[in-house]
DNA sequence: CTGAAAGCGCTAACAA
DNA sequence: TTGTTAGCGCTTTCAG
């Protein structure tokens, strides 16, 4: 292949048959000028005479030349280029924390490598072996998880990692999260204010630090308010509308009836708000609910649509896009970063 | 940074204070090797002692040596590399299939760089001179679509290109797609199959391409069974749970009524059986149900749990990395490819 | 203002 | 068995 640009100025015949894309010598010879001018002209740098500048410009263009990053970023040893490893399977969550990851480095001409590593510590290595192999100039791990994980690695030394939606056991590293805490404030708040009295908390397994974290939101909101904290009125279950549905259940065989819940997910609010209505409470008339995560195919779908917290999990993707860049540019940065959540009010509350 | 490895027994001073990562050439000076050598070692060719090959990997081990791609795909003139771009911003259904292709093509240590274009010409245009200049091997492009989508380019002469769950409107390209038509046809013969003679259709938006091939799936499959298509079972809306409902309660409103529905998407399956059973019409006992995506989200919360059929997405994207792969190895490929769907027969038919 | 040439890290053909 | 070298496509001095 590419048995042009061999072609040497006087041979006749050019097939350009099965050649490669044109390089940069290709320009150069069609605009009978240097390499070097060449490269000169493309880069828009240099004093170079207007006439063979664009020239070399529009022959460029004729030919649809396009410079081979690969070169440019070996002789430049960067690659302008970064990789993405995930481990949710799933994707509602991290979708959208790698979607505006994505447009923020496509702003800045940084492609990404996406992988999956699916909570599978060999893959995880073969990527990240492979990512490091690509030269990448800069990681972000990502995943749906109940706890920290370990650091990844071993990866080169000062290559910029950024954990968001996650948090590496490893005081070093910088964490970008939602912060649970104060979501779960801003719902119980929220209810309070509304003049509920009797709130209770509908979530998920407490494995998960989010759980242990909007818990602790919930009582400190309770006695801010100088709201009781009920007996009974705390459950945690599991992550589906089927908890929600059997929480509820639960909570109406006691004595002491809520008048709110606060839900951990929108599954669980969903749930909830259905089987509500079918023991003919009302929603909000009744009893008030929150939901978590503001997943519009729960909030919107269930009757009525549910108020709930928005992760604001676009504006995480998009900040730990600026971190990254922030450190590629030399700044050093680390912690756990927690990042507010917003209330989204609809009609349930 | 990274002041080991360097360390030749013989030279005094050796400041490699901002080092990059290490070259085969350190690897050579370590092993005291000349580059040639450390080379035929490493990649495991060419005939050596089998003492200098163990001592160049022992160095090379050492000082965490990892060959630089960017410097191999230049020189092999392929970067072992693709591009995905995609413009389903909301990603329930190309997930699935980017996953899957990832998986297939990491095997052949392929990476994938993501792109999201999200159904913007602009943006969509700046992503694909951004991977032809990173001088990509092939490219993908996928999209929830109601219809055939403008081929995308232009692109270099040759580059292999595969529309997965998308169709270019182009007939030399090669499209996968999953078979909407077939899935309809497994669906309504499961529902005669079952006994069912009013079979009724609620389904989302005719403009969606889906949408006509399923219908057409329906009415065959009725006329095969020799069931009557009835007047006013054919319902077109939007793909949302209130149009579900909404359309349950058409149907039920006419004195004729369906002792089953097929519905276009399990959001729209689930509004369904929720009216039905509010209107104490039992499911499967009065009505059978039968879904569409088979989303579990929507199928294992539905009461009851949803029969649906599955698109298969994985072993799409699956498929669409074989493709690939033997495109970029030489092989032509194109045409619209329409890939079997399949029943999950839940508790709902 | 333009050309020549070194070098980024690696492979492969050819010499020794 | 090992070393030398040209070259992949590009940028960047340094000469002319």
């Amino acid at each position: 292949m590419r048995d042009d640009a061999v072609t040497p100025p006087d041979s006749p015949s050019q097939r350009l048959a099965v050649a490669g894309p044109p390089t940069i010598r290709d320009v150069a010879r069609l605009a009978n000028v240097s390499i070097g001018t060449a490269s000169k002209a493309l880069n828009a740098g240099g004093r170079l005479s207007k006439e063979t500048r664009e020239n070399v410009l529009r022959v460029a263009r004729e030919i649809g030349y396009r410079p081979n990053d690969l070169a440019q970023s070996l002789h430049r040893a960067k690659s302008r280029t970064i990789g993405i490893i995930s481990n949710d399977s799933f994707g509602r969550f991290t979708f959208p924390i790698v979607e505006a990851l994505e447009e923020r480095l496509a702003e800045e001409g940084i492609a990404v490598f996406m992988c999956n590593a699916t909570d599978d510590p060999a893959r995880e290595r073969q990527h990240l072996d492979q990512l490091l192999g690509k030269r990448i100039d800069g990681l972000v791990v990502t995943a749906r998880r109940a706890d920290k994980r370990p650091p990844i690695g071993p990866l080169a030394h000062g290559l910029p990692v950024v954990y968001v939606f996650s948090q590496a056991d490893d005081p070093g590293a910088l964490s970008l999260l939602p912060d649970d805490e104060g979501g779960a404030v801003l719902a119980v708040a929220h209810l309070a204010t509304r003049g509920r009295k009797h709130i209770a908390h509908v979530t998920g397994p407490e494995h998960f630090e989010a759980v242990r974290l909007r818990k602790n939101g919930y009582r400190a909101t309770l006695a801010e308010a100088g709201l009781p904290e009920i007996d009974g009125f705390y459950l945690s279950g599991v992550w589906s509308e089927a908890w929600g549905r059997e929480a509820v259940a639960k909570l109406f065989a006691r004595r002491e009836r809520p008048d709110a819940i606060f839900c951990g997910n929108d599954q669980i609010a969903r749930g909830a708000v259905d089987t509500l209505r079918e023991m003919g409470v009302r929603v909000p008339g009744d009893v008030a609910i929150v939901g978590f995560d503001n997943w519009d195919v729960m909030t919107l779908a269930a009757r009525p649509p549910l108020t709930s917290i928005d992760m604001n999990l676009n504006a995480l993707g998009r900040e730990a896009g600026d971190c990254l860049l922030d450190m590629i540019a030399g700044e050093a940065n680390s912690g756990v970063k927690r990042r507010p959540c917003s209330l989204v009010v609809r009609e349930s509350s």
